[in-house]
DNA sequence: GAGGGTTGTGTTAGCGGTAACATGCTCCGG
DNA sequence: CCGGAGCATGTTACCGCTAACACAACCCTC
């Protein structure tokens, strides 16, 4: 006896052939009724009849292998358990899976050179385009990216030699802009904590715009330490905000480099029955949900996340869209605005919530 | 005169054959290199030289269609921007990468009907294992995951009816443990807040556990109220617990289905001047950081969400490779630990950080 | 030194789609 | 009633890689 045509008929997942000759038409024409070409109405029905009755799923490898397009975007950030960054990340799904294209998300966890294993890893797959985040990277990856000849969008930063595209804020100014707030409100000694390591170029960046900011409003002396690795977090901000006073006791005002580093150095003053804002005054940034809601409200500085994320889509839509018309794009820059929120950490009393720790105005209510 | 062979010499990615050509050997040899077949030392060295040297880099896509490995697994979490999935897709995604396996991401943004869509999408890149949350799941998706065969691993839930293997703990238990903490402590008109949605099964759920329990105890009708849409967070804490005041005065204790809505019933609370833990008690769930940094601290149910991600993944690894060899694995039932953290929001006056707001003690420091 | 295993490499035939061109058909104006 | 345009569909030739088998050279062992 021979053997069967179909050896093992382990019921193996259907094919566009499979479709085909069930519809009884040629596997191009499949292909065309799934991809929107022009076929007759009736053709098409009959087609997507038999793959809704075989259950039939597109083999995404091979139509990427056939078509040379991946359906791939690969997008790099330092974490997902940022809010900041879990919210470009949301926007930039929205808007591409809009266009069909599928998210290869990556985390460096804030480690100089796993961008760079990433960037290799992820081009096995032939990405349409990749959204990086900050504008620091390693010459390795600025090859690998500029070699391969996708178009890269660097997000949250403005870096001074981009790679491509560019949507983001200049994280310097955001930390100049929260310096002058507490100016302002008349603090004059200022402190700053967190961006204290090359691994968070962003939170450097802020460092220095605090820095220059002193320079630039006559505050003498910066006042920062060295403390703790990336993702700086809410415990970094107490232990943070101890270490800082010990140095400085008589400090009058805080800029944090993020909210939960902020949140945390706030927490530590309660602690230590210290009056925010009377005593300290402390800004953070980002904008935070915690910023919003903690007691008393954080001062920080707003950013457009999702937009940021929302806008790197759109860039990449136009341009892959472009590229596959064999068209070239012009390298876009992108600033997204950010805005100042007082709140209660920097300016007390505020009709009906003002909050006065360790002191008192027992409201009855 | 006659095209030359190469039409367009655009310089597009060097391929298996090029590294071959250069290297003097067959295609199939640089596969062998590349996969860590057997080969002759040099003939490897020299392969490797090529590949660097053309700076090559394998397609993906064309070795998942030749090999039937697509090489990813599907991660589907309601939300990215959460600290627990953040930090089980984080373990999920150390064990993976270390297998060689691709991490598929999508995000539900807790719509039911998401899941499906994406779960479809995902299965076009023919994933070899799929990582789901909770154990609730429509048809059509059980459907399709039982048709197609891939190996499938419910998480941060003990389903009644798994699809496959699961890796969870009861949200059940969750809820009584932190209702049954504040019967302990002398709380007898306990509310829940959050779990009001079906598109949140746990948050429902540990509500349930929560009923149970008050039942158990003999604690007279429950407290819950409808309000608010998943994902929950600090302001929902907030606004819930205005309207659970307002319905229910005089609450002595307050469960909530998360640390982030715990914390902002607590921030509600400090405003309107209640003591916490002094008038009510009121506990979280997943010992977010925000439970071990704000004041007082909030006593939780911490959950081990890394090793949840980190089993997963090791089962996966275990069942793909078995599959691979042509063997079939038994369901496992992998049920991790949770425990209770007991901190000021349910017990003050903890030595050194005990903190009675609105009151006294001035503790100088 | 013949038989049988190992080792290193090559050959062949796809994997499941799509680009590009080919084909037959209908419809239209002149 | 013919030429040509436009439409719906079919045919062919890959995309870049790997499974499976083929094969030659070498190593044993008896």
């Amino acid at each position: 006896m021979t053997k069967p045509p179909t050896p093992t008929p382990t019921r193996s997942a259907p094919t566009m052939n499979d479709v085909a000759r069930a519809a009884n038409v040629s596997k191009m024409t499949v292909s065309r009724a799934l991809r929107g070409d022009r076929i007759a109405p009736e053709t098409k029905a009959r087609i997507l009849a038999e793959i809704d009755r075989l259950h039939y799923v597109p083999h995404a490898a091979a139509g990427a292998l056939a078509s040379r397009r991946s359906g791939f975007v690969a997008v790099i950030v330092p974490s997902i358990d940022n809010a900041n960054f879990a919210e470009t990340v949301r926007g930039l799904e929205a808007e591409l899976r809009a266009a069909g294209l599928d998210l290869l998300l990556g985390t460096t966890e804030y480690r100089i050179g796993r961008e760079d294993e990433l960037v290799q890893t992820m081009m096995r797959h032939r990405p349409e385009g990749i959204v990086l985040t900050g504008g620091v990277h390693t010459s390795r990856v600025a090859d690998r990216l500029a070699r391969s000849g996708i178009p890269v969008v660097e997000t949250w930063d403005l870096p001074a030699t981009p790679i491509g595209h560019v949507v983001g804020f200049s994280n310097r100014a955001a930390g100049a802009m929260m310096t002058e707030h507490l100016a302002a409100i008349g603090r004059r000694r200022i402190a700053f904590l967190g961006g204290a390591s090359p691994r968070d170029p962003r939170g450097e960046a802020r460092k220095h715009g605090y820095l220059e900011a002193l320079v630039r409003l006559g505050l003498g002396p910066p006042r920062t330490l060295r403390y703790g690795l990336p993702p700086l977090s809410m415990h970094h901000g107490a232990a943070g905000l101890a270490r800082t006073i010990a140095r400085w006791p008589d400090i009058d005002g805080l800029v944090c480099a993020s909210d939960p580093i902020a949140f945390g150095a706030i927490s530590e003053c309660q602690r230590r029955r210290i009056a925010v804002p009377q005593t300290i005054a402390i800004g953070g940034f980002g904008d935070f949900e915690i910023a919003r809601c903690s007691h008393p409200g954080i001062t920080t500085i707003a950013v457009e996340a999702a937009q940021i994320g929302q806008r790197a889509g759109a860039i990449l839509r136009t341009v892959i869209e472009a590229l596959r018309r064999g068209e070239a794009c012009p390298a876009t820059i992108d600033e997204t605005s950010m805005s100042l929120e007082v709140r209660g950490s920097t300016v007390g009393e505020r009709e009906g919530k003002d909050f006065f720790f360790g002191k008192k105005k027992q409201k009855t209510f």
